[in-house]
DNA sequence: TTAAACTTTCAATAATTAGTGAAAGTTTAT
DNA sequence: ATAAACTTTCACTAATTATTGAAAGTTTAA
């Protein structure tokens, strides 16, 4: 394969998974090209290389920036603006599960405690269960969330070094 | 608050997260609904509960059996046919992480062990860049694949317990 | 100030995805 | 056989989400 038949490859691979996950085709797509670009890019650039209207890529670069995901690079001399990506990819991991769990873990989290508060008798097999599926469900979200805390605040080695203890 | 407001609210909510993480709106309220349900529930019931077609009902319930998060009950002397959900949450939380590791992280490992294999000059930034961060993906996906397997097998209390040694 | 270079906005449109419902299909009981 | 009870299919429509592109806005330099 040639380098720039996997460089596509990769592309459409992240635009696929990105879209199963509910994160936009052009936003998982753009990320992937700076991911893979040894030197930040114009709009320009990257409407081109991508084929998107300058709005798309206007709109989604900036929605990448409130992701964390990428920043804006200025060079003396010249108006235009060239963005770049954190090639880290731990960083790139903590930062999608920061922003989700902000924005989708959170309100959910918030609504389980809300609704586990309702009242009733646990004789009573319609209260009963749902008391039962909501209750685990909340202790369930409320691991999860635990568990990225410490992802977050974890360095990678450290991380998977405990993760691999759990296979002995 | 009252027990069919809570009912409503959890249902809604369950909808609304199954939508932001790529599965439809439909098929979570649907599962949501089954949860929170002591008895298994026929199409026609939930049709109306959750005001849908029958068409969409139908389709539905046929992706959740095939997600193995629900199952057909039959009842002696009956031609209908009544759904039920696994109650148990640790068993969804593995089963939804089996079929969407089988749908999507399979088919993204395949593809980044194959673009792996291109072959190039490290000493050209532009290849450098591309094989980094795709063998530095690669390799966190491979983790989550790992991590993922370990949980698919795992027991519930033993899985969290060996997280929450991390915090130690 | 003004005009060129560049960025941002947003109403309109396109593309995608979900949902409907009537018709066709299947099973069972008589 | 046949008809009632039930399930499935699928062409069509509706709803949602993504994208465009032209116009408006901003910044900079002379």
């Amino acid at each position: 394969m040639e380098l720039n038949e996997a460089k596509q490859k990769f592309i459409e691979a992240w635009g696929k998974l990105g879209s199963e996950w509910g994160i936009n085709r052009t936003m998982a797509q753009i990320h992937a090209l700076l991911l893979i670009s040894p030197d930040a890019l114009t709009t320009e650039e990257i409407m081109e290389t991508l084929s998107i209207s300058r709005g798309n890529a206007n709109m989604t670069l900036r929605d990448l920036i409130g992701w964390g995901l990428i920043e804006k690079q200025h060079r003396a001399g010249e108006r235009k603006e060239y963005f770049y990506a954190d090639k880290d990819t731990w960083n790139i991991a903590r930062q999608v599960a920061k922003e989700r769990r902000k924005r989708e873990l959170d309100p959910v989290l918030k609504v389980l405690d809300e609704i586990s508060k309702v009242e009733g008798d646990l004789k009573d097999p319609e209260f009963a269960t749902f008391y039962k599926s909501v209750t685990d469900i909340n202790k369930l979200a409320k691991n999860v969330d635990k568990t990225l805390d410490t992802m977050l605040k974890a360095e990678e080695s450290w991380f998977w070094g405990s993760i691999f203890k759990m296979f002995k």
